[in-house]
DNA sequence: CTTAATACCTAAAGTAACTTTAGGTTCAAG
DNA sequence: CTTGAACCTAAAGTTACTTTAGGTATTAAG
């Protein structure tokens, strides 16, 4: 048998509260592990291994249904692909977008912070930046 | 006297639900704007604008209270540069980081529809990929 | 001018994805 | 064998909205 972790060991690896991985087993994100004869939880590598998914995946920006989604076709992998590359692609598309507009932001807050340099905010102009009317 | 909108108009501008305007203004994170006869609440342009930096900030990664930090600054514009400038900074490094993440994320994301080209799922490697396994 | 379809109003409850709190039990070090 | 850290359950709280319920206002059509 494989090698046996504590939950706080599982969160420490998988970068998460204890907490949440009670409520991802309380959803069925997770499947329920062995426990100790004092009732504490036991897990195995395939349990990090998926938490290891989630959490990454949620880093991502995926929600927890499109995860379900995914763990569901993986548990039963005689699916196609299709439907998981749609998901990814949309995803891409949102990704790339994020971060063009995260770009800018960042290339406004250092001329904020070059600009701002010993003036009152009267100056500063952000939200006439950040707000970048077109409608309305 | 600038042109006026109704909400609905704002929302479409915005890009947001109607729901939405209500609750910032319920939260005090947009001022209460002027009503006509029958109730109804009026914006204008300034209005407009706020909830374009609002909207544009949260889908930035944002969180409300620190939207709400920025606008206070800007709504008391006497303030010394020197707040804008530290949370300015702060948020710099906050978008950075986001960027980098979102970076990975598209990385990563290019590399599953690569690998995801056409098989099954038993074949398909995203999950191997995206779990990432390094502790526990 | 009246009627019907929208768009608007308030207040309250519901949702996602957690986090916090409260009140215990178990385990591991000394 | 004790004590402090880690674990347990159940329930309530949080953020940022969305949905629902039960009305009122506005506007286009007849």
């Amino acid at each position: 048998m494989s090698k046996k972790y504590s939950i706080g060991e599982v969160a420490l690896a998988g970068n998460c509260q204890v907490q949440t991985i009670r409520y991802y087993e309380q959803i069925g994100l997770i499947p329920t592990p062995e426990r100790t004869a004092g009732n504490q939880r036991i897990y195995r590598q395939a349990h990090c291994d998926r938490l290891a998914f989630i959490r990454h995946s949620r880093e991502l920006g995926f929600s927890l249904e499109q995860i379900r989604e995914i763990l569901t076709l993986n548990d039963s992998p005689n699916h196609s692909c299709g439907d998981v590359d749609t998901i990814a692609r949309n995803h891409l598309a949102d990704v790339e977008s994020k971060i063009k507009r995260l770009q800018g932001m960042k290339k406004e807050l250092k001329r904020m912070i070059e600009q701002c340099a010993g003036g009152t905010v009267a100056d500063c102009r952000i939200i006439e930046v950040l707000s970048d009317h077109k409608l309305c």
